[in-house]
DNA sequence: AATTGGTAATACCTTAAAGGTATCAAGCAG
DNA sequence: CTGCTTGATACCTTTAAGGTATTACCAATT
C-alpha cells in the first residue's frame, strides 16, 4: 500500500467516477483504474461497485474512505509539525540559570523567545556553573546562563552584557548619601561576598579589583548568591559589591551606589553557553533572540547616553 | 512522501545505523541512504545527525518518529478494519421488522448474527411491508422481515418458515377445551382479523381459507397487528386466527388451539427480503445466518416429528 | 602520525513499476 | 439499433527504486 494509492482512492471516492478523478489527479484514466485494482487486490476487498455512470463505494469502501482521510490528514500534520520543529518553532528547550541571574536580563530574553516561538516549551533548571557544563555535555540542557567563564574546548559562549560594579549599602550609613563611592572608601570596611562554588567567579573579580587598587578587603561573610548577600547588607553585616544588573532587587534599607575609581575591565559579564557542535534549530533560534536582545540593548544604552 | 520512506525512516531511527537498517529491510545500504536524503529534502528538515558510529535523531527527527509510528499504526488499523468490513465482520446493518414478527423467530436470528458478527451494529426499524420495500430501494435498510410477499423484479426473498394457523380463544369458551378446532366450528362466529395495510396480507389468507372451506366469516374487528388482535380475544371480542409463531405471546384468559381441516397451503410464511443487486458482504453474512437457522429448524422439526 | 575498521555518500547500472496512447466491452439514453 | 459514456485491457515509454563498486570520512588503535 502506498500514500499515492490512498490519495487516488480518495479522489475516485469523491468524484464517484474514475475518469473525472483521473483528470483531477492530472493523470490518464487507465493507470488510475489499475491503481484502484491493485489497492483492492492488496486489501482483498472490493472498494467500489462499478456502475454504468461510474463507481460507487461499497460499505467497506466507505469505511476505508474515512480511514484514508484520517491517514492523509495525519501525514499532513506530521509534515507540518516536523518542518516547524526543523525551524526551531516547535519542541522543548532546556535552559539552565544561576541563582541571581534570574533577576532581570534572563527573564527578558526568555520572554522574547517565548513570544517569537510560542510552540517551544522552555524548561528552566537552576544549576551552578559546573553543573551547567556537565549538563550541557550530557545534553540534559541546551543553553546555560552564566558569568565569568573560563574558555573550554567543546563549549561556545556568547557574551550578553557587561555589568559594572555597584555597592549595596544600608541607607543609614554615612556613605549612603553619596552618588558615587570610590573603592578607597571601602578600605577595611566589612564586606559580604558571593558566590560560593566553582572558580573563577564573582569573588575573584572583586578580590582582584581591591588588590589592584591597593585597598584592604575585609571579608566578613561568603554567601551563596547575590540575593543572600544583599539580604545581609539589609541586616547590617556591612557592604556588598554586586553586578549592576542585580540592583533591580529592592530590599528594605538597602541602597545601591555606583562604584568609581575602577579600571575599565572591572566588569562582570553575563553570557550564555552551549555546546560547540550543537546545530539544532532550536538553539540557533534561541541564540538569534539573544543576539537581537544584545544589539537592542546597545542601541538603547547609546541612546540614553546621548540624552544624558 | 511515501509510506515506504516512512517505514525506512523508522527502521533507521530504531537501528541508529543506516547499514544495519538496510539489512533489516532486506535492501542494500545506498538506496536506503538515498531514500532518507529524499525524505529530508522533501521535508526540508535534517532528521538525522551523521556521526562516526551511525546516525542519531535530531529533535525534529524525534518528533517525526513519533508521528511516523502513529501513521504506520493507523494504516495498519485501516487495512485490518477494511478487510474485516469486506468480510462483513464490521459495519452497520439496518434491518426492518414488522409488528408481531418480533415475537420469536426474528430475535433468534438476530441473536445468532450478533454472536457470529459482534463487530456489526444492527439497527432495527419498525416498518410495514410497503415501507420496507421503499426503504430497501432507497437503501435505508438492507434487509426486511415480512410475510406473504408478492414477487417483485428488483427484490429477492428467502422464506424462513411456514406457520400453520392457530385459533386464539378465551379459556372460558366451550371450544377452549378441545385440542384441535375445525374451521367449520367457527362458522359465523365473531372473528377479529389483522393486519390493516398493504395487500396481500394475513387477512387475505384467512378469508381465502374460509371461502374455500365454505364457512361463513363474521369479521367484527380489523386491527393493526397480532398483538392487538389477541388482546381483543382476551377482552371477549371473539376468536382470532394467528400464525402459530405468534402463540408464544401469553395474555390472561387466552388459549391457542391448532386449527384443523385445512389444505396444506393454508400457511403463512415468514421471509426476509433484500435488494437483488445488493452484494454487500454484510448482507451475505446475514443471509448465511438465516439459512443456517432455517436448516437447523428443519432438522429439529423432523426430529421431533420422528419422536412423536 | 599512520593505519585500520566501520560509517555514510556517490557514481553508474539494472530492474520494477507507474504513466501514457490506443482500443475494447458493456450499459444506458435517445 | 446507435451513439455516448463508462471502466477495463494491451502494449509501449518513462520514471524511480534497488543493486554493485567505490569513495570519503571519522575515530580508535597501534
Amino acid at each position: 500500500m502506498d500514500i499515492r494509492q490512498i490519495r487516488y482512492f480518495v479522489a475516485v471516492a469523491e468524484e464517484r467516477n474514475i475518469g473525472r478523478a483521473a483528470k483531477r489527479l492530472f493523470i490518464s484514466q487507465p493507470p488510475l483504474t489499475r491503481q484502484i485494482q491493485q489497492l483492492e487486490d492488496e486489501l482483498q476487498v472490493k472498494l467500489f461497485e462499478r456502475t454504468a455512470k461510474g463507481v460507487e463505494l461499497t460499505s467497506a469502501g466507505q469505511l476505508f474512505l474515512n480511514e484514508s482521510r484520517n491517514i492523509l490528514s495525519l501525514i499532513e500534520q506530521a509534515q507540518e509539525r516536523t518542518q516547524r520543529a526543523g525551524k526551531g518553532q516547535l519542541g522543548r528547550l532546556d535552559v539552565a540559570i544561576f541563582g541571581s541571574g534570574i533577576l532581570n536580563t534572563i527573564p527578558d530574553i526568555l520572554k522574547r523567545f517565548k513570544t517569537a516561538y510560542p510552540g517551544v516549551n522552555i524548561v528552566l533548571h537552576q544549576m551552578s556553573k559546573a553543573e551547567q557544563i556537565e549538563a550541557l555535555r550530557q545534553k540534559r540542557i541546551s543553553v546555560g546562563f552564566n558569568r565569568l567563564l573560563a574558555p573550554l574546548p567543546d563549549i561556545d559562549s556568547t557574551m550578553i552584557l557587561q555589568d559594572k560594579l555597584m555597592v549595596a549599602v544600608r541607607d543609614d550609613h554615612p556613605l549612603a548619601t553619596k552618588s558615587l563611592i570610590n573603592l578607597k572608601e571601602l578600605d577595611n570596611e566589612p564586606i559580604v561576598v558571593f558566590p560560593k562554588g566553582a572558580r573563577p567567579n564573582f569573588v575573584d573579580l572583586v578580590s582582584r579589583v581591591f588588590q589592584e587598587a591597593g585597598v584592604t578587603m575585609n571579608i566578613t561573610q561568603t554567601v551563596i548568591d547575590a540575593v543572600t548577600g544583599i539580604a545581609l547588607v539589609s541586616g547590617g553585616f556591612g557592604f556588598c559589591l554586586i553586578p549592576s544588573s542585580a540592583s533591580v532587587l529592592q530590599l528594605p534599607g538597602v541602597k545601591y551606589i555606583p562604584l568609581g575609581g575602577l579600571p575599565d575591565n572591572a566588569t562582570v559579564d553575563l553570557s550564555c553557553i552551549y555546546l560547540k557542535d550543537d546545530h539544532s534549530p532550536l538553539l540557533s533560534a534561541f541564540l538569534a533572540v539573544v543576539h537581537e536582545y544584545k544589539s537592542q540593548l546597545n542601541h538603547h544604552t547609546s541612546f540614553s547616553a546621548a540624552r544624558e
